[in-house]
DNA sequence: GTCAGTGCAAAGCTTTTGCAGCGCG
DNA sequence: CGCGCTGCAAAAGCTTTGCACTGAC
């Protein structure tokens, strides 16, 4: 269905076309890394980005893939995440859904949400305070719907 | 002003209770880690905390540093913020205030802020997650007083 | 032709771990 | 008087940087 990656798509042309505006040539890696990101909706770590370039035939550098993500967070076409163990980027859809996450304390396990009443929130809450606020992250911890009817955190597959 | 101090020493016999009775010895690094902490009341990283009690005196271990702001994290005794430089730690005042945080994007300032609307969007929404959310923090990005009106970040110490 | 983009390797940081010795309970 | 706590040093990540080379414009 490829109605479904209407949303892909368009932030690819639109990183593409920032990044061009911006006068960045386009180079082999940090295509690869736009492409693959355009595939995502939620978050990788600059490693997943890396391996997944590599199982798709994809040889390039490690340093690029750092490179390109920060360039890309940089001009805010994708948002960075820092959580404990690595940074995770996902694209960043210019006026479009926007999601926090939440974390299992015990596997690790990373699940999205949406709510309109938190955005809501934190538009007003920031409209009160002296900063300018670009952005925000809201990051929930606990236990995931497996975790909490276990002992033990069963092993969590990516 | 001793009164102002109430909810630093409160915190301080809490988690000195809850590491006895969690069955753990009271040792010097650990305890001066205690002590430092509960004199905070905004988030220090791991290195911050060791050349605080260096400048006082204290010669501890670094190691020592991480190793007892990790149990007091895993005993929900500090909050653990990640950020992109490194995990900063605060005490958590059981039913206390509870704050988040808002980071400058040139300069790095870290400021706080409290908001029960948020608060209350955020409890009402885990209510509805298949997660049992059982702590939960907000980052706010943006340019802070001072850089937002000059063109250049102003150097910011601490 | 220039110079941004790239890959590799090395360095830089934060954080963790191994280990021997000290000291709390 | 056992074993948890500690300091030191080494190791283990993640991320950045130096450098020579390639390729986009």
């Amino acid at each position: 269905m490829a109605a479904g990656h209407a949303s892909r798509d368009e932030w690819r042309e639109h990183a593409l076309e920032e990044l061009r505006r911006a006068g960045h040539r386009s180079g082999g890696a940090r295509s690869a890394v736009v492409d693959l990101m355009a595939r995502q909706h939620c978050c990788l770590t600059a490693q997943e980005v890396f391996d997944r370039l590599r199982e798709d035939g994809q040889v390039i550098g490690i340093a690029s893939v750092y490179r390109a993500l920060d360039l890309l967070s940089r001009m805010s076409l994708v948002h960075r995440l820092d959580l404990a163990d690595a940074a995770y980027y996902e694209p960043a859809h210019p006026g479009g859904e926007h999601h926090h996450h939440v974390v299992c304390d015990r596997c690790g396990k990373v699940s999205q949400f949406e709510d309109q009443e938190l955005e809501a929130a934190i538009e007003r809450l920031a409209g009160r305070l002296k900063y300018d606020v670009a952005a925000h992250d809201v990051v929930l911890r606990g236990s995931c719907p497996n975790c909490k009817q276990r002992r033990r955190p069963t092993a969590h597959s990516e």
